[in-house]
DNA sequence: CTTGACCTTCCAGTGACTGGAACCCCTATC
DNA sequence: GATAGGGGTTCCAGTCACTGGAAGGTCAAG
């Protein structure tokens, strides 16, 4: 399979999967003409990255994971604090928009958005 | 004042005034020995811009946002309208990431997390 | 006079792509 | 056989908002 069918299949852009490459992320075989050709295997590595990115790891954390599930000794146990830790950030990264949400709110409702200059914005952030 | 008092006054690092500088958001005076000398009203920029980049403003946003401070004929308009734009992105993005966040929720909790290979987490990223 | 803490500029790197240029390959049609 | 188009390839630069580090100038204290 040629590298834009598989894009179709993965959903990742072509220039994702070169750049997957790139990182040493995937090896796809070459066919004679320098095209890059993909088995099974390499497609079903790209469906993994392409899941675990929507779920939010890092490129890094997602070498570590697929390196897991090729690993038959793995300990269930290392996925998870991964996965746990990954976790926590995301916990902490929506309660800091959370909290930029609560404020932005407020202001935009204070706000009558019309031709006049006065702004309940402006004003917050000047801390007037 | 120096650059290192006002990054303590302002609690922007002082590589980040200097880039603030670079990209032209600022423009501190300078010594004769080519220290930057900051006046009031550069401090004043700099906490807007630092209370304007805490509620996630983007450096573009931060630009415009000053020009209208600065600007005595604005309309209040203007500025909610790009504040509800960005509060807009906002929500999306909170909305993302509990997406994440349940399904990695959900993960965490069935994976027993042992010495053993067996994973859901892993199961889950394969599609299986 | 030296030490150490400032300050300066400039260059490179971050993460995860993305856009674009320049070029090669393959098939179909005139 | 020429050409048009729709693939593919590599490589370089840009994104965003800094951040680290090197190399060097300046200043106050001892």
């Amino acid at each position: 399979m040629n590298i834009s069918d598989v894009a179709k299949r993965t959903g990742l852009p072509p220039k994702t999967i070169r750049y997957y490459e790139d990182i040493g992320l995937i090896r796809p075989a070459r066919d004679t003409n320098g095209y890059r050709v993909f088995q099974d295997a390499d497609i079903h590595k790209l469906a993994f990255l392409g899941r675990a990115r929507t779920l939010g790891f890092s490129i890094e954390d997602c070498r570590t994971l697929m390196a897991l599930y090729e690993d038959q000794d793995r300990n269930s146990g290392d996925v998870k604090r991964l996965a746990q830790e990954h976790l926590a950030h995301i916990d902490e990264k929506i309660a800091q928009l959370q909290s930029m949400q609560a404020t932005l709110r407020h202001l935009v409702r204070e706000c009558a958005g019309d031709n006049r200059p006065d702004c309940p914005i402006l004003r917050d952030l000047a801390q007037d």
